[in-house]
RNA sequence: GGGUCAUUAGCUCAACGGCAGAGCAGUUGCCUCUUAAGCAAUUGGUUGAUGGUUCGAAUCCAUCAUGACCCA
């Protein structure tokens, strides 16, 4: 049904019809406020011991949505944001209009009602209405609750009516909330500064992704939505900040799926004087953290196996990683033809790899990374697809960088950051023709970044982690859009 | 991008080539009573869209739209 639709059906229309009425009583179906005394779990925690047929002179007013209502409006399930309390609505203690009145509610009002505290016969703690009055008129029929709203399309769609109906969701994205929340604690009690960077940028750089592009009218130049906060975060070091961070919306043109939303957030966070050894343990001190405090336990659910964070992670370099699945050693492989007929023998198409690199990187992602279920970092990445880090100390045409996998995805992706201008530029100048090349992942020659540099860098560790993926581990949650309040939807044809 | 499946009343679902159906929600009575819903009666449909096959299509076919899952 399209939206123009949704606005003409019947149920609408019985809804405005005792709109009009309540109007036509001089009732105002939307006033400007409520003083409540308690929430539904104030009264609830308070009177728990209160025991059946009970009545108290307690009076308290509450105020919420009406979510169910049983036998002609006498009994009342009102929902506010801690839980429930029934309202008990009898002729002892309303006036007939009220009493009639009741007529024009419908579930999905919202109500704000004053009474005494009761426990009833049937043992509900209930507050026995003396005066009620309407917070809103909602217009919109809400799903048969005993059925429930399970249309995932149409929970996605009208995720407000998903939050009403699947108390999941308000959970989940509450400790979304926290994750974040206990980060920023985190960071902030070591020392970071939280800055922000350009989201509007004149080149988008920092990673391996297509970008947004919009337009900026005055200037009449396009501008690209940030694919990362990498090459500003940088800046600050060489600044002069020491440790900054910053949890920002990222925005990559690319696939939906349920691991990706084109706009998504991410923590980056650079720490001068460290590298990525350092960087390893820092990461799992900060998952760690977070993770006990918001699931409360370092070993959890999730889909349909356990994860266990208990410190130290495994660590395993890319080439051992690939050897001990595939029984390759990709160290021998020479040169990039030699690197596409290994791929081929694996069964495995070229995809637009342009590098002896890029084909080790697809052989571990075709073939180890599902196998990575527990906290795993892999070490050592191909230099050809890591133009940002430093090269490894002693191994050549690798360099120092790890990405960390649980349950075969990438949530971290740190390294000891290049600081060479002369590296950096001729990285950059690397990527640049294959972009040239017709290579639309590879990264732009950012000179202002290479000036940045060529005026000092100290020695850095860095690091980003998908907030979002984070956030699916910790809800048990197998799909972004569920730690995510708007997922992106495509429009309907018909709005 | 490829494959599989789905789309029917506000919600959850039947009907599978022969009158478009149920439960709940809604409405109208009655009833001051309850924990999935008091009792009774009753309203509600361009079966996602457009074509086609057929005497006849929600059902079969084609195309499209949207979504889910799997694969790349």
């Amino acid at each position: 049904m399209t939206l123009m639709e949704i606005e003409t059906t019947r149920l609408r229309g019985e809804r405005l019809r005792k709109l009009r009425e309540l109007r036509e009583d001089a009732i105002t179906p939307y006033p400007y406020k409520f003083e409540r005394t308690h929430q539904a779990s104030d009264l609830q925690e308070k009177y728990k011991d209160l025991a059946p047929n009970t009545e108290t002179q307690d009076e308290v007013r509450v105020c919420g949505r009406v979510m169910n209502e049983r036998n002609t409006w006498m009994f009342v399930d009102l929902y506010d944001e801690s839980g429930k309390i029934q309202l008990f609505c009898h002729k002892e203690s309303l006036s007939e209009e009220a009493l009639k009145r009741l007529r024009l509610l419908d579930k999905g009002d919202f109500l704000g009602a004053a009474g005494t505290v009761r426990r009833t016969k049937a043992g509900e703690l209930s507050v026995k209405v003396t005066h009620y009055e309407v917070l809103c008129k909602s217009l919109q029929p809400l799903p048969d609750s005993w059925d429930g709203f399970t249309d995932v399309e149409a929970r996605y769609r009208h995720r407000y009516v998903d939050m009403i109906m699947n108390p999941g969701v308000r959970d989940t994205l509450r400790k979304r909330s926290q994750v974040v929340k206990f980060m920023r604690q985190f960071l902030d009690d070591r020392g970071f500064l939280e800055i922000e960077t350009p989201v509007l940028q004149i080149e988008a750089g920092g990673a391996d992704a297509r970008p947004f592009i919009t337009h900026h009218n005055t200037l009449d130049i396009d501008l690209y939505l940030r694919i990362a906060t990498e090459l500003h975060l940088k800046r600050l070091i060489i600044g002069g900040f020491e440790k900054v961070y910053e949890i920002g919306r990222i925005f990559r043109n690319e696939g939906i799926s349920t691991k990706h939303n084109p706009e998504f957030t991410m923590l980056e966070l650079y720490q001068a004087y460290g590298d990525y050894n350092d960087l390893m343990d820092f990461c799992e001190e900060l998952l760690c953290d977070i993770a006990s405090k918001v699931v409360g336990a370092t070993k959890f659910p999730y889909l349909d196996v356990e994860i266990d964070f208990k410190r130290p992670w495994r660590r395993i370099t890319m080439n051992d990683a690939i050897q001990q699945v595939t029984g390759i050693d990709v160290e021998r492989i020479v040169d990039f033809e030699e690197s596409v007929a290994v791929l081929r023998k694996l069964g495995i198409e070229l995809k637009g790899e342009d590098s002896r690199g890029a084909v080790i990187n697809t052989i571990f992602e075709e073939k180890v990374e599902q196998t990575l279920t527990q906290p795993t970092f892999i070490l050592d990445y191909p230099v050809e697809i890591s133009p940002l880090t430093k090269s490894h100390r002693t191994k050549p045409g690798l360099v120092e960088r790890f990405e960390l996998f649980i349950y075969g995805r990438e949530l971290a992706n740190g390294y000891s950051e290049l600081s060479d201008p002369e590296d950096q530029r001729s990285r950059l100048e690397d990527q640049a023709l294959r972009k040239a090349a017709g290579n639309e992942e590879a990264q732009p020659l950012d000179l202002d970044f290479i000036l940045a540099m060529e005026y000092g860098m100290p020695p850095t560790m860095g690091i980003g982690i998908g907030i979002d993926r984070l956030a699916m581990y910790l809800t048990n949650s197998a799909s972004i859009r569920d730690v995510i309040a708007f997922p992106t939807m495509k429009p309907l044809v018909n709005g």
